[in-house]
RNA sequence: GGUCCCAUCGUCUAGUGGCCUAGGACAUCACCCUCUCAAGGUGGAGGCACGGGUUCGAAUCCCGUUGGGACUGCCA
């Protein structure tokens, strides 16, 4: 057998679902896994009031961020409409195919109430020609069944009785998806059909439609092999839904979640790499990935897991790395690429890239997403630090202590000789002694005046990096608002 | 309704007749570490949907039940 020819074709919705994001990295790994092996990309784009241009750049975009390199296209198959066109008008001269002017409206009225659902026929052995309301169907064969061997799920057998004429070209002319994918896929000389298992129902008829091309062309192709993927599915067990779940692999990079990590995690989903580490290299993916492997029960994508495994990915990176994969977010001025649905509280004025460097360390292991650095950073750039009314009322407010913290820090801070974070920790140490508050507790006050919050990075280097005229400032700040 | 697919902790999964007292990961709980929060460490709780077979032996094979899902478009 030769080299595996692999292709996803996605219609274009305007964003990358992360559904199809699954199923293209499954065809990647299988065109990578062997020498010579071909993966494209093919816009489904026959319906024409789903054909807009700008929505295939999404597409391609995202295939780049996750490394998901293709080795053709994007072809697009209405750039295929004649060859569709003609393969409609040939499988019609050679019997395949019949005109049916039948509407919904008259259908739907000759069916008897419990009639199963489905073409009835009617238009069968009329031998119409071609009119203004006329679409083309195939000429489904009455009996026998049509076996489908499927790699991830076996064989399955298709009655042919159960599977009515369905339309191929609609009455404006127009070849359906149906013929279309079945036409195009033989152009393409694709070797496996690697998709949803929505497909599934769809595969006999395509079957169908490529012997039936075989005959009528008298140019044999063989089948591709077909593997039906696993959905992905939402905490109620359904279809993941454009309409009520976030499902784009736009929107998990704008929240800053690595693609390294969302190739892991996709790959986790239907399937696991050997041994008991879940965390693995791409190169690992492409080497121990088979088709067969892949579990046949339907998979709930869990962002939470997503995240954690991100935040794996995250605190693997070095300083550096680090510094420069959150650019996007603190820094998007600077940048080629940025989120499109989030800016940092800060402008480019107020930004400093050196003091980010020196502070990105200290809330590197503390975040899970990139996006995260810029709530737990902001009072550094920020002139005067959001304050959290709650935490501020809970710690400086409603606590007899917290203004005598907070004045003792101020008069102590001002006369400190070395401002760094040792001896900022020390001093307030000290004061928590004076006073009879433990460090964990001496600490808050400081912490929600300086930096608005009770939680984010280390409080005394962040002191440090501060700075003592804007910590002093700050802590004037809060005191006065006690009084 | 019809056709088809599926069924191991809450979730993703390992498991292909004895290695299973069912393993790992996320989530969760407790403890440790600790200036907050994380991270990290240790430990805990938690599952083979049910009923019949087959077999010396079943999470694993067969049948049925129940439950879920997909498809059922002149969309893809």
């Amino acid at each position: 057998m030769g080299a595996p020819r692999v292709r996803i074709a996605p219609s274009p919705t305007g964003f990358f679902h992360v559904g199809t994001a699954r199923t293209a990295l499954f065809n990647w790994f299988v065109a990578r896994q062997a020498p010579g092996g071909v993966f494209i990309l093919r816009i489904e784009d026959t319906d024409a009031t789903r054909n807009r241009e700008e929505w295939v750049a999404p597409i391609v975009d995202s295939l780049a961020w996750l490394g998901l390199d293709l080795d053709e296209g994007p072809y697009r198959q209405s750039d295929n409409a004649l060859a569709h066109d003609g393969a409609a008008q040939l499988l019609r001269r050679s019997g395949y195919l019949y005109y049916c002017d039948c509407t919904g409206e008259a259908l739907a009225a000759r069916k008897a109430p419990g009639a199963p659902p489905g073409y009835d026929g009617f238009c069968r052995d009329r031998g119409l020609d071609r009119g203004p309301t006329t679409a083309l169907r195939f000429r489904t064969p009455l009996t026998g069944t049509t076996l489908v061997s499927d790699e991830v799920r076996g064989e399955v057998v298709f009655d042919n009785a159960v599977i009515d004429d369905f339309v191929v070209a609609k009455s404006t002319g127009a070849v359906l998806y149906a013929l279309a994918n079945v036409v195009d896929d033989r152009h393409d000389k694709i070797t496996h059909v690697i998709r949803g298992e929505e497909h599934l129902a769809n595969a006999p008829k395509q079957m169908l439609l490529w012997a039936a091309l075989n005959d009528a062309t008298g140019d044999y192709v063989a089948l591709p092999s077909y593997a039906h993927l696993p959905l992905l599915v939402n905490e109620r067990r359904q279809k993941l839904s454009k309409r009520k779940d976030p499902v784009s692999t736009e929107s998990y990079r704008n929240e800053g979640y690595l693609a390294e990590a969302v190739v892991n995690y996709l790959a986790l989903l239907g399937w696991s790499p050997r041994g008991d580490e879940e965390k693995v290299t791409r190169e690992v993916l492409v080497e121990q990935f088979r088709l067969g492997d892949v579990s046949h029960s339907p998979a709930f994508f869990d962002v939470k897991k997503l995240t954690h495994l991100n935040g794996e990915y995250l605190r693997e990176l070095d300083p550096e790395e680090f510094v420069a994969a959150c650019a996007p977010w603190v820094c998007p001025w600077s940048t080629s690429w940025r989120p499109s649905d989030r800016t940092p509280p800060w402008s480019e004025e107020q930004f400093h890239a050196s003091l980010f460097a020196r502070v990105a360390p200290l809330v590197h292991e503390r975040v899970a997403t990139l996006s995260q650095v810029v709530a737990m950073v902001d009072f550094f750039f920020l002139d005067e630090p959001v304050i959290d009314e709650a935490s501020f009322h809970k710690v400086v407010l409603a606590d007899p202590q917290g203004p005598v913290v907070l004045a003792e820090a101020l008069r102590r801070f001002e006369l400190l000789g070395d401002w760094d974070g040792p001896t900022l920790h020390a001093v307030t140490s000290g004061i928590g002694d004076e006073v009879g508050l433990s460090l964990r507790r001496a600490q808050a006050p400081i912490r929600c005046a300086v930096t608005g919050r009770l939680v984010g990075p280390p409080l005394f280097e962040s002191l440090e990096y501060l700075g003592r005229r804007r910590t002093v400032q700050r802590l004037r700040a809060a005191l006065a608002r006690t009084l």
